[in-house]
DNA sequence: ATGACGATTTACT
DNA sequence: GTAAATCGTCATA
């Protein structure tokens, strides 16, 4: 399938979140494809949002790729010991970021096993849903970590995003997309409270409460909103 | 130079 | 449900 150009990506974060999902992240590793449907997806709005790294506009070597083109990708390491990755949306000068925060893995299954695989936990006893079900998850499956930030995701040979067979920005024909608060900033405050988390209702893969939050942009039929 | 803190995951009670 | 692991980043001095 054919990788996402520029325009693409050049969207409000709270537009291109849900847009990706459906869409195929893939890292090429040493010749081998690394893939998964990406499933679960946070939007960072920038210098208003109290959860984003770039709130208030800070600007420092770390969040500098969020200040980038639409579609630089924007990976960061936390808690001593976990990377995450983000896409950055918006235009040059607006540091807007997507969160990629759970894939359904397809291709490389095998590689990402041994990536994720602890003395703990062995191979044997990993199972699709353990591999790309989070954030740093994801990132160590398919050996994402901090020299891969600030790369044009538009034409790195190392990772890029693809689409689908079929638009999924509705959901039909899929699983519906619903909204919900994000994960693990609670000292946003109110921001803490707004629905910018998307994911694919019920899917497996999807890292933590899969059901619940709203459908987002209801087609026929749909529930009735309430929080 | 120093100290506080994570856009998390895992294991354990 | 709670807690530990573990260190780069950032603000303050």
């Amino acid at each position: 399938m054919p990788r996402l150009r520029r325009r693409d990506y050049a969207l409000p974060a709270d537009e291109l979140a849900p847009r990706l999902l459906g869409h195929t992240l893939v890292r090429l590793l040493d010749g081998t494809r690394l893939a998964g449907v990406i499933v679960e997806t946070e939007a960072y709005l920038g210098p208003e949002d109290r959860a984003a790294h770039s709130y208030n506009n800070r600007r420092t070597p770390r969040t500098e790729p969020m200040f980038g083109p639409a579609g630089t990708s924007y990976v960061y390491f936390t808690y001593g010991m976990h990377h995450c990755m983000n896409i950055a949306a918006a235009e040059v000068g607006v540091p807007q970021a997507v969160l990629i925060r759970a894939l359904e893995p397809t291709e490389g299954l095998d590689t990402m096993r041994a990536h994720r695989a602890t003395p703990r936990r062995p191979v044997a006893a990993l199972r699709p849903a353990d591999l790309c079900s989070g954030p740093a998850k994801l990132c160590q499956a398919l050996a994402i970590d901090r020299s891969l930030t600030g790369l044009d995701l538009t034409a790195s040979d190392q990772l890029w995003v693809e689409a689908p067979a079929r638009d999924t920005t509705t959901g039909s024909g899929f699983l519906q997309i619903h909204t919900g608060t994000r994960i693990g900033v609670g000292y946003a405050g109110a921001w803490a409270r707004r629905h910018l988390r998307y994911f694919l209702c019920g899917h497996p893969h999807v890292s933590s409460r899969r059901t619940g939050g709203r459908p987002w942009k209801p087609q026929g039929g749909g529930n009735p909103a309430g929080p």
